[in-house]
DNA sequence: CCGAGCGGCGCC
DNA sequence: AAAGGGCGCCGCTCGG
């Protein structure tokens, strides 16, 4: 077993949790239904002008098709008009990986429309762009009209939450993370580009009250860097995990300038500081690094160098293709040897026992992907067990800080109510407190979530104000 | 008319 | 044939 030290430990709190997540429920959350109609009102606006533009648009096209009954959101008419109408080429790639065009996929996801996009003719790309556009206002949209429908007689919204099981109609997942619905509270836009209205901004403290959220800092690197300690005692990882350290500067400067030796600026990639990575004097360099963080991201999900190769793009916006792609992967497995190490473990682990353990000792059962003696199925059961002691990790570590904030005497006399959970952060409401206490209850709350006996350093970031945007 | 299946997309 | 883990929701499509 990796871990199991520490499974009953977990055992303990589950039940806590449960209660813990019923707690959040009936505390719910305040939305702010003026700020969501007058945005829904403005989406609306921009959507009719998009959906004008593109009949516009399509009329121009020539390709006989009734605009007046064209539905923007069929992808089967979408996947005719581009491809039989306009003859564009179908992309190869879509946003999770590549596309299989000899079976006769087509995908017209966003990725894939970037690549016809670039692709084609100027007059085509604008029409690309306009469908993209429509896409965005239409999920702000949906969004911004339900989630008034949700606000409880209380005045208050109260999402469902809840662990996976069987005979369990609440939502939840198989490495015992949250889920949450009614409505979906976990996937509400967080990125500027894909939400210019900030629905974050709707949830908002109700009066006497301020936000408080509370993130755990790389989690699901914190705990591969324990696994590594634990199955290696390789402490490289959790050594780059601390404050002052940057891991994916690190990565960004020995792949790219120790290994493969590329300059930038006229000097080797690796004889810049750290901190030159994150500096907009240095855009360059910052995309090295945003490069090797999705890198890093991607094979924490099992991807491999087949899957970059048309994933990463190089300055021009061209695939880096095979090649690069398996330089860049060798070269980080050399930067962090314990990466390579850590899949071969977890590769021979599920063979052996037809399954992983999680991080809190859940049993991840893998036996029908493992015992088809298919090599793609095994590929999947690799993929999954790769990731699975981090992600079931990370619930338990978040689930642990649950328990204990909610079981803090202190936390409870100054008012503090959970009001959210997402995987690695805690969202509360506190009442509008003096200053020195609310410092008391963030000190709190950043110790619980802190706590869990990790081998590598847990970090939390924490914010406050009026709504879950300012936070 | 309804439900299953799937494409697309948001979050971590 | 397959090459990125875990979710929930909306809209479209199609068959019963």
């Amino acid at each position: 077993m990796i871990l199991s030290s520490k499974a009953l430990w977990d055992a303990a709190r589950m039940n806590e949790v449960e209660y813990g997540i019923i707690e959040m429920e009936r505390n719910g959350f305040a939305l702010d239904v003026g700020y969501c109609n007058n945005k829904a009102e403005e989406a609306q606006i921009n959507e009719q002008a998009t959906l004008n533009d593109l009949c516009t648009w399509g009329e121009g096209l020539g390709v006989g098709l009734n605009w007046a009954e064209f539905n923007w959101a069929s992808p089967k008419q979408l996947v005719e008009l581009f491809h039989d109408k306009l003859y564009c080429d179908p992309s190869p790639v879509w946003k999770k990986g590549r596309v299989n065009l000899r079976a006769g996929d087509r995908k017209l996801d966003e990725t894939a429309l970037e690549w016809v996009r670039d692709h084609n003719s100027p007059e085509i790309a604008r029409g690309v762009d306009l469908l993209i556009c429509l896409r965005r206002i239409r999920g702000a949209i949906k969004y911004l009209t339900k989630l008034p429908n949700y606000v409880a007689p209380d005045g208050f919204v109260h999402a469902v939450s809840g662990p996976a099981s069987d005979v369990d109609p609440r939502a939840g997942t198989i490495t015992w993370r949250l889920a949450s619905k009614n409505p979906e509270i976990l996937q509400i836009p967080t990125d500027k580009k894909k939400d210019p209205y900030r629905i974050r901004r709707a949830f908002v403290a109700p009066p006497g009250f301020k936000l408080i959220a509370a993130d755990e800092t790389a989690l699901e690197a914190v705990i591969f860097a324990h696994v590594l300690i634990e199955l290696f005692d390789d402490h490289l990882l959790a050594d780059l995990l601390v404050p002052g350290a940057d891991l994916h500067a690190y990565n960004a400067k020995r792949v790219y300038g120790t290994y493969l030796k590329w300059e930038r600026y006229g000097h080797r990639v690796d004889d810049f500081p750290d901190a030159a990575f994150k500096s907009d004097d240095y855009p360059e360099l910052q995309a090295l690094r945003q490069d090797i963080k999705a890198v890093w991201y991607g094979l924490m999900y099992g991807k491999s160098a087949y899957g970059f190769a048309t994933s990463l793009r190089d300055a021009s916006g061209a695939p880096i293709g095979q090649e690069v792609a398996e330089k860049i992967v060798n070269a980080l497995y050399e930067a962090l040897p314990a990466i390579p190490r850590y899949q071969e473990f977890i590769s021979d682990y599920v063979q052996t026992h037809f399954g992983i353990p999680g991080l809190g000792g859940a049993w991840c059962d893998l036996s029908e992907l493992v015992k088809t003696g298919n090599k793609w199925d095994l590929a999947r059961a690799n993929r999954i067990a790769q990731n699975y002691p981090m992600q079931e990790g990370g619930a338990r570590i978040i689930g642990a800080a649950m328990v204990d904030i909610l079981n803090d005497p202190r936390l409870r006399a100054v008012g503090l109510k959970l009001e959210r959970q997402v995987h690695d952060e805690l969202d509360f409401r506190i009442p509008d407190l003096r200053l020195e206490d609310e410092k008391v209850a963030k000190d709190l709350i950043k110790h619980h979530m802190t706590s869990y006996p990790l081998k590598s350093l847990l970090q939390v970031s924490i914010g406050s104000g009026a709504t879950w945007d300012d936070c």
